[in-house]
DNA sequence: CGAGCCCTTGAACGCCGTCAAACTCAGTGG
DNA sequence: CCACTGAGTTTGACGGCGTTCAAGGGCTCG
């Protein structure tokens, strides 16, 4: 099936390229040939603002758009009936959202933008119809979503089997990295918009516990999480604790 | 791409239909035509058998093969460095398993035979080639893998925001509807061939705890579990315990 | 200036992990 | 056939860690 490469579509209002982030990564991992990122580049992406605190998506609403995050922090998480949530992950410039959702029907995951959000709104018919005549496009947005379910799984690790300074440990050391790949801070220190409460729910955590091992680690001199940045003072020591591998990752 | 259907390969010896449950995954969720399922039944799957706690996947080991499961119960597992397990999923008959670790190089996911196991092998690249053309495959195996996550979030709020008592009654739940979406067990019993310390290692407990809310359990007249059986006998109680919905597993 | 959110710290309770012991049962080998 | 072993289950005692409840301070906004 060819590729509706028309002067309509190529007409319609395509993003300039900074936030063509979605070819860069998709681009990671499977050897794109020319002729893939053409495809990709054709695909026709909306770009749009959600304020911040605004729900991008939410429970249970059908779906016809995939994002990809262009700037600013999103998460997604869970509501339960105790009352109590569960943050699912948090997600940085240059990550793909929206795509279980899409799929699966009955996704009662909820979509929460942090910070003031830029997105790229992709229409999802189009991208699978990119998907059909193409393994590698296919093959990449599959790649994709099992890093990200990767992700999860380290999560489940850190809630299951970790004792909480390990948990928060590798926390950090995880967003040092996922950062440190899309240039967004140093291996010393990073800007991070999230609260104490958040993190604590993305942990099974307590707020109050989290402050507390909060000053745990201020204390060994690791790590400080004040004012929206965290520094990372003893990455030896975080990694000791965490038994961190950025492998997972990339 | 034209797909390769020369007598050459046919003479390989194909399984017979009963262990044929590949077509019968991936052709759950997404509308195949009846040229996508002759594909499918195409692809050469050379039958496997792994004894009782044999190890299918090893931590870091190179793979070009996923598996679909026949007969028998499977899972994955991480082992940390502090000496702990986290069992990130049990795997029962129809469940595609082992695709994360091929394209993931640096996965470092174990997956074990819980009981003796029969599996179909399949040929990475044969699988991969088959998508390459056909747009409905490639998503057919990009929703099997998002289900997986789903139902690994599904954990993860488990661990980190459910009581013990709740999740076990979740954990009990899930693995009823997932057997009986395969036609293993009733509504009210299922035989389950793990071990409390195994399960105790899925829901971030140790063996002793999740034998007490075990009793618990059977104290309530909720569920029971014994002697490799499980029986749901307040399943009403059960489902307001844990919070559960079965949309996720579809 | 008050409201509300976030962070911080203290006090106290109780859940759940640790340690330990006893029991069942299957498998093995004398 | 029985002794021995090891894995799995069950129960008790105990203590510590993390939750809950509460109060106070800093900050931003309206």
């Amino acid at each position: 099936m060819p590729h509706d490469l028309s002067p309509l579509r190529a007409k319609t209002r395509l993003l300039p390229l900074p936030t063509r982030t979605i070819t860069r990564k998709l681009d990671t991992h499977i050897a794109f040939l020319p002729e893939d990122k053409t495809i990709l580049d054709s695909l026709e992406i909306r770009k749009r603002v959600f304020p911040k605190g605004c729900d991008i998506i939410h429970e249970g609403q059908q779906l016809q758009n995939a994002y990809i995050l262009c700037a600013g922090w999103a998460c997604s998480y869970k509501l339960l009936r105790n009352g109590t949530r569960q943050v699912i992950n948090f997600y940085v410039p240059g990550d793909l959202i929206g795509v279980r959702p899409i799929l699966l029907s009955n996704c009662d995951d909820n979509l929460c933008a942090i910070t003031r959000v830029e997105v790229g709104e992709i229409n999802v018919e189009d991208l699978f119809e990119a998907f059909d005549g193409n393994g590698r496009l296919a093959m990449s947005i599959l790649w994709s979503t099992l890093r990200d379910e990767a992700i999860v799984v380290q999560h489940l690790v850190d809630v299951g089997r970790r004792r909480p300074i390990d948990r928060v440990a590798h926390f950090f050391l995880e967003l040092s990295s996922r950062l440190s790949l899309v240039g967004l801070g140093t291996k010393t220190a990073y800007q991070c918009p999230l609260t104490q409460s958040l993190i604590a729910d993305a942990l099974g955590l307590t707020a109050v516990h989290f402050n507390r091992v909060l000053r745990q680690l201020r204390e060994l001199k690791a790590t400080t999480f004040h004012e929206g940045w965290v520094e990372l003072i003893d990455s030896e020591r975080l990694e000791r604790l965490a038994d961190f591998d950025s492998a997972y990752l990339q």
